[in-house]
DNA sequence: ACAGTGTCTGAAACGGTTTGCAGAGTTGGT
DNA sequence: ACCAACTCTGCAAACCGTTTCAGACACTGT
């Protein structure tokens, strides 16, 4: 059926391992049998069979990912950023959406483990003793999480958070909500960790909500408790979020930058779609897909497990303006 | 390292074949044997290699998804459906982000092709004649194209711009803009038979216009040219596209709906989040998904290679109007 | 004549599973 | 008591396409 490397010896009319060598130590061959093999293999459409090669070798040339939602922006960026660099390093990516349920999150890492040189876990939902288990089915990454000594790639959002509240106290905003996601994720741990240092420091007192679901609707609900609670900014959890809390204002008549500031958190291409662009803090998520995956393929040699942060930046948009604005004459 | 079936073997003091068999074939081996087998089995954390077992079955319980770009909402809701129906079937996911480039496309099928039982093409961008050479190395299905006599899953988006047609014709309009996605794609086509068939039907002119990228700029790109053939109303490729336009119209002191309607297509997350909801044609994206992997799953037998239809379903939401509104007294 | 080098070949892994065949044990009919 | 049939289990081969080890062969230089 397929065509292996067995018909390609034939039809070059040499050994199989001379083939195999063509491709894999080119040196060891006379140029010109390499030419002839290589040539052959092309006209003949050729592939190495990577489960085979695998078989003897013990590398797959397989990575996985396991992402809670694929639906979700943030992680299809991810998911992006980990496929781009996978192809780079000739790997294929295997794919997993765990429907955001820590059981089959450690389901699917056994599904896969066999069949993957490492397994790329983003956000995992699951708790640390759930995590630990895991340690040793593969080689594991983490993204967007610090756990169990596991290597990782993290984005610095406390300090994503320190820039979001320094541009709103220059704005003259004292008073801010700060809408968290889910209770109990290690991004939202550190998000809050770099509030409650960000906010003294900038003479800001920070009203922390939630936890609220991280969706458009979870913003529209969180928008009546940061109104009631009066202040005149609001720093999102993530961008679609923020796209809800916008919603809900417009619909309070609570206009937008005006009365009320709002940070959004991630920098989905949605949140430059909006009417009004939003300002939000970028988080680098395809790079961070790429990084994890860089940090697989170096994973030879397990030394003191390193965690690789990578910077996020606030981006200023139309959603934030001084707390009294001056009335603009012309216009 | 990992626990294979000869570690339970051992443990449950069973043979392999016992082991194997009481996984595989449950009524050949003794319910109690059985039980113990499978006890054992949990104890040890026991997850069969699937890699192996496709060695011998010929099945590797793998399944590949090829998509132009898994950041482009539209592709990762399919995707999702995909990992959701694999996911039952108990299968895998092998993901190519073919980055919108036909070459890749055709080259990851090649990589991919010995490890999966079969490959959903989302929206292929190659020709005719690289799809027919890919025809033979793994089994396919195509998702939003019909070529080469290859099993599809289809979306009426005829039908869909039909009934867009017919609702903004009954709102009154009557000449429209359609603004085209990549020139020479499958669903282009298919949309502007049933635009072209439909417009007619409906007393309603249908301005041509494009090809535009099917995204936020080309809509915006396209929004001038709409207006300055004074059409009443504008149905563009894809929400992406119309949220470009509803950006632009506002930019351009046009209203909508009383000025512009505007009809997208998708169904996207994010139509429902902006500030004026948007009318939109809904494409079962995650439904086209799970039935490429239905239609992989069943294809035993060669039969006659059938084609899926799936429905489509105008939703009504802020940004269509009567096209002469008569003014509303209170409010 | 022999060691050394460059190029190639044959055949043995690689690995965890499934499965054909045979054997052990049990039951039931004569 | 004996044979047949049946149920359950174990042994070992086969599965796949590749890599790689050990060696063969033909040269060259000494």
């Amino acid at each position: 059926m397929a065509v292996t490397i067995h018909h390609v010896a034939r039809a070059a009319e040499v050994s199989v391992s001379t083939v195999s060598r063509a491709f894999t130590v080119p040196e060891m061959v006379h140029p010109q049998t390499r030419r002839k093999v290589l040539q052959v293999a092309e006209e003949l459409g050729y592939q190495p069979n990577r489960a085979a090669r695998g078989l003897v070798t013990g590398r797959t040339g397989n990575i996985g990912v396991v992402v809670p939602d694929v639906a979700n922006p943030f992680f299809s960026a991810v998911l992006k950023g980990c496929a781009a660099r996978a192809r780079e390093a000739r790997h294929v990516v295997f794919l997993a959406d765990a429907a955001e349920d820590p059981r089959v999150e450690a389901e699917v890492v056994g599904a896969m483990a066999k069949q993957v040189d490492g397994i790329v876990l983003c956000s995992p939902r699951e708790d640390s003793a759930q995590l630990d288990r895991l340690v040793g089915i593969a080689p594991l990454v983490l993204l967007n999480r610090a756990d169990s000594g596991l290597p990782a790639v993290l984005m610095d959002s406390a300090d994503g958070v320190r820039q979001a509240v320094e541009h709103l106290g220059a704005l003259g905003h004292r008073r801010i909500a700060h809408l968290s996601g889910p209770a109990s994720s290690w991004a939202g741990e550190h998000r809050l960790r770099g509030l409650r240092a960000a906010a003294p420091a900038c003479d800001v007192e920070a009203v922390e909500l939630g936890p609220f679901p991280p969706t458009f609707q979870g913003g529209i609900q969180a928008t009546d408790l940061a109104l009631a609670r009066g202040v005149t900014a609001v720093l999102a959890f993530n961008d679609l979020m923020a796209i809800g809390v916008l919603n809900r204002l417009a619909a309070r008549g609570v206009s937008v930058p005006e009365e009320m500031s709002v940070v959004g958190f991630d920098d989905i291409e949605m949140s430059s779609m909006t009417t009004q662009p939003l300002t939000t803090v970028r988080m680098p998520m395809e790079a961070a897909g790429r990084t994890a995956v860089d940090l697989l393929l170096d994973e030879q040699q397990p030394g003191p497990q390193l965690q690789r942060w990578l910077p996020t930046q606030l981006i200023v948009r139309s959603t934030t303006a001084p707390r009294m604005p001056v009335p603009v004459a012309t216009r």
